[in-house]
Formats: structure tokens, sequence, C-alpha cells
DNA sequence: CTGAAAGCGCTTACAG
DNA sequence: CTGAAAGCGCTTACAG
């Protein structure tokens, strides 16, 4: 049933349904509320599309993923949060995957050349990222989950990585550890360059010896985890402690140690940073495992709500945010082996 | 820029310009080729609300999820493989997500009523499953993503999750093992129920003792995998062996037999049934993790296929597949303890 | 092989 | 507070 017919039906004209149905307010209640009791009735929902050509939004965002590697958990949590949000407002997620940085950007130029969608969200940049300049240009709006540099400002929210990493390397310091490993992720990623600032200021301000042996980086899999953890412990001078860039790359890590015969917590200590997963918890683990965490799905919720405010002309510069990273100690950490 | 400026920036009719960005066959060749070339040149995109309106087709299909418990690793493989499919064909995904049975379905009713997609994928189905019914009702084409039953026939893409668990059992009766344990995943789920039913066969075929205590249902998360672990080991005659529904489950069964201070591989074997995901491989484990396994990823891929067939005209009932698994044996399976 | 024109189902400025 | 009508940007039957 369309417009048409329905308004028919009930005896008003298009034009008054239209209103009563989207809301406005110079309709008489008491009209709206037999408009909206009667569609209810009668089964009828405005046709998705006509509305989109007639008032020339979208009604959609749009989210690329790289591969199906960068579409791991942290994606589907992220996701689960955004769309929780967005559903509220009746706005859908348009999910499209592509394999090159190339086709990431040709996949914007087409979402906003066929305005597929109002805004979109970008994750994982890089320092001066290509996509802002991009989406700037098209002038196609967007919020950045996480952090970069571009000439204009543009929204964003991100977790502190910074102090993450400061806090975790600082209480493994405090402990006494004087040998500290970090399994990092992806050298490109802005979040990877915070979190080894954070680790190099931290080690510096404690005067702490920098060891470009004791860092490596990967993807967050518990294979990488194991890898790099393997060689750390085969150096003739072994990391006391390490911090993993993951729950993944912790739980490689964690069989590497014990492969070697040592034990968590106690020979080794290990912090991980955890983007709080409902499948695999910290608390779980033997030991359970010391993390610096934040709700990833809370950020995908929140990025929900800034979206909804840069489409209603919100400035983007209005729209930034950094959250502060919870620090939980469990049983993974302990003071360092004399 | 849209269809009647375009058309007259390059003099040719809207409708002429229209069929050859289209594809249809009565545009002489090298009026598309110029027309191609003109668009690229020029940046024309048809807009797609536009498109939608006129043609009737909302040109995405949906996917709902029920909380964020249900969107975990398996989806986001899962919707890796479908987007990559259905991007080649310019076909969207929308995701929503509900929390309980009801929202979900008023959710079918709305993408249905309001033509925002022109099919759905469910998955997770149960037996008799009243999604089906629904969807059927609707008249909102759709593809199940497991099995079920309903009056009417419908599209479908599952795994042999009976034959799954039937080789594994048969795997470890052959090596001698008399008391073997299954964490399976949600009672009400047709997948679930294949599994029990795989596995009360083979023991039964094998002539073994069919003991409830040896079989625990729940998410497949590390945690279920460690508690039901746990409580199998309890027992006065523990288990040799057990198989887990998945890696997280698996994961957590590891580490709770490690800790009652046994061997995985020699006091209790463990096999574990594996989606394949990237960062997760069953051979970095220790030891390595025999499996059955079976690509979600490609699934999603082929039911990507299944869809557009669908949207085709294809008849649901020429769109049933039954996938087979992959056995792999790997350092978690050894001969039952004298 | 190409074009003029009706139609898809809404929203919204304008008039009352 | 309500309505008649133009317009959003495409597709496609019909005519040539």
């Amino acid at each position: 049933m369309n417009l048409k017919e329905f308004a028919a039906r009930i005896g008003l004209s298009q034009t008054t349904v239209s209103r009563a149905m989207s809301g406005y307010p110079e309709v008489r209640p008491e009209t709206r509320r037999r408009v909206l009791e009667a569609a209810e009735k009668l089964g009828y929902r405005p046709n998705i599309s006509a509305q989109r050509l007639a008032t020339g939004r979208a009604g959609a965002i749009g989210m690329v993923f790289q591969g199906g590697g960068r579409f791991g958990p942290h994606s589907s949590e992220f996701m689960g949060g955004l769309s929780t949000r967005l559903q509220e407002d009746g706005i859908d997620i348009l999910v499209s995957t592509v394999e090159t940085e190339a086709e990431e950007a040709a996949a914007y130029r087409r979402l906003a050349a066929s305005k597929r969608v109002d805004a979109v969200v970008v994750h994982t940049p890089a320092c001066a990222d290509a996509r802002i300049a991009l989406l700037q240009t098209l002038a196609l709006p967007f919020i950045v989950h996480g952090r970069s540099t571009a000439e204009r400002s543009f929204a964003f929210l991100d977790i502190d990585n910074f102090g993450a990493i400061e806090t975790a390397a600082g209480y493994l310091a405090d402990l006494g550890h004087r040998r500290i490993a970090l399994i990092n992720g992806d050298t490109t990623s802005t979040y990877a360059q915070d979190r080894s600032s954070g680790y190099r200021t931290t080690l510096e301000a404690r005067g702490l010896i920098l060891d470009p042996a004791l860092v490596g980086h990967g993807e967050f899999t518990d294979e990488t985890g194991f890898r790099l953890m393997q060689a750390f412990l085969a150096l003739p001078a072994p990391p006391t402690a390490v911090i993993a860039g993951s729950m993944m790359s912790a739980l490689g890590a964690m069989r590497a140690i014990r492969i070697a015969g040592l034990a968590v917590g106690a020979d080794v200590s290990l912090i991980a940073h955890d983007d709080v997963f409902p499948y695999l918890s910290p608390d779980n683990l033997v030991p359970s495992v010391t993390t610096t965490q934040s709700p990833i799905r809370a950020a995908g919720e929140r990025i929900g709500d800034m979206v909804l405010r840069l489409l209603q002309g919100e400035a983007p510069e209005a729209l930034q945010e950094i959250w502060p990273v919870d620090f939980r100690i469990r049983g993974s950490t302990g003071p360092a082996p004399a």
C-alpha cells in the first residue's frame, strides 16, 4: 500500500498523512493519533527509497573494511554498539569490504557520488591518513574511530593509547621490571605509534634502557603474539615483562612463555590491552590477565551519537573525544624476579 | 550532477544514457563507450535512491543480529565473505541489531514493509524456526544459513553438523576412547541438535554408553568451555576425550585440562569444531588442535551467490546445499590412556 | 538504435 | 491545522 492509497482510505490528504507520520508539529494531535493507528492497523509504511529521493537523505551510514583481516572481533563489537544506537533513529549501516587502499578510496567515491550514505565511519587511521583528505574533498561527512592529523579539523573518538601503555609500563617498572617488551600493532597506524610513544616516554622517565629488540609489530593474532614472544625469550637478555596489544596476542605470548618453561606472573609478567570481548574474558584465563581496557562496544554507541549530531549540522570540531583507559590488576603481573 | 544534466552535457537523451549505464543490449557499442567514458570523466553516478524507486528494487539485503552476543567472530567472518560477493553486483548489506525474538520479527516486518531490502539472510535457526514462517508470510525472499523445518520449502546453506561429530567421535572411538564428552551449543539451535544426533548415533554404533553427564550446552565462549570441562573432570569417571563446539570453547577446555594437571593429547584428547578464523589457528596452539573444520567465510560468499540467484527468480528449492566438513588430525588427539 | 514522456512514492513550499 | 501540486532523479513501455 502506498501513501496515495492509504491517505484515501482514511480520508485525509497525502500531505497531512506524511506530516503526521514524520512527526511534524503542525498536525493536530488527534489527527496524528488517528493516522498512526490506521498505519499500524493497515500495515502502511512509507517506501524508504521514495522518502530518500524526496528528502535527499540516504538514511544510512557506511563502513568500509579492508580485507577479511580487518573485519575481526574488534569490528564486530564496535558495529554492535554503533548499530544499536543508530537503530533508534532508523539509520541503517551499510557494510562494504575491499582489498586494497585504492579500492577503499574508490568505495568512498562511489558511496558519495551515488548518495548511498549520509556519512561514513573511518577506522584504524594512519597518521595523516589519506582517507581523511579524500572525504573532506568529497564533502562526505565522516567520523574517525581513532586519531590522525589533517589540515582541516574533523570529528573523532579515540582512546588514550599513550596513557594506556604509560600506565602499564609504569606499573611494571614499579614492580621492579627493567626489561619490558612490547607487542605492538601495525606500525603505520596512529594507535600503534601512540602506544610506542607511551612506551618510550615511560621507559625514559624511569631511566630504563630502550632495547629495540624488545619491541615487535604485527597483526593482533595469537600466532604473531606467539612468535614475537618466542623471539623475545630467545634473546641473550630476555624480558621479565611484556605488554601485549590485544587479548589474541596475549594468548600467543602466554603460550610461548609456558613452552619456555616459565610461569606467567612469576617469571614473566604480562599486561594485555583488551577491548572487552564478551566471549574471551581476561578474568577467566589462568592466570587471570592484568589489562588496560576500553569498551569498544560503548565506543561504537558513542560514535553513533556523534554521527547523528554531525548530520544535524553540528561542527566536526565540536565532536572530538578521547577516552581514558581502565587499568585492572589481575594475576598475570608480579614483582620482577630477583 | 544528475541524469538530465549529464545527458544534456554529452548530447544524448536521458533514455539512452540510462540504458548505456545499465548495460542494456539495445545501445550501440560505440554510444555505450562514449557514455561510460564521459560518466567516468565528469564523475556522474546514478542516484541510488532514484534508481531504487524507479525499479522497485532495494539493491540491498538485510541481516539481523540478536544482541551483541550473536554478533561475534563467526558473524564477522561470514559477513566478510557475503559482502565480498555481493559487492561485485553492487548489492549493499544492511545490518540491524535487536535484543529479543519479538524485536527481530518486528525488524523483518519493518524491512519488508518499507522495502528497505530485497532479501534477508537468516542465521542460527532453531528447529521449525518461527522466523521462516514469518518471512514466507511477508513474501520477503530469504536464505537460511543453517537448517530448519517448515511447511513450505526454502533456500538454505548448512554444513554437515551430524557428519562432523560422527567423524570426530568415530575417530576418538577408534583410538580406544570410551568416555567421550561433548561441549555443545545452545540447545534450541538446529546445529546443536544435529551435533547431538551425530554424537548419539556414533556412540551407539560403537557400543559406547551415553552418559548425560558428559554432555554440556552453552555459549561458545572460553568461559563456558572452561566450566563445562572442569565439571566433566570432577566426575567419578571423567572422560578421556572431549569434542568442543568451537575454538573458544576448546581454549577454555584446554585450560581446565591443564589446571587439573593433565596433558592435552595424552591424558585427555580434544577435537574442536572450528570455523577457521584467521586470527586464531588450531595449528598454532600447543598442542596443535585436531579439528573438524568448515570455512565460514566461503559459506558467506556462497550465500551471496544464492541470494543473487534467488533475486533473479530461481526457485528456493533449487537453492539448498549441505557442505561436508573437513577433518584435520593434529596433536591434541591420541590413544586412550591405558 | 534512439527519444519524449509517464510513473515510481514520497516531501514540502505555497496557499488558504 | 489542512490540501493541491510540483519536484526529487531515475527507469521503461511505447513510438519511431
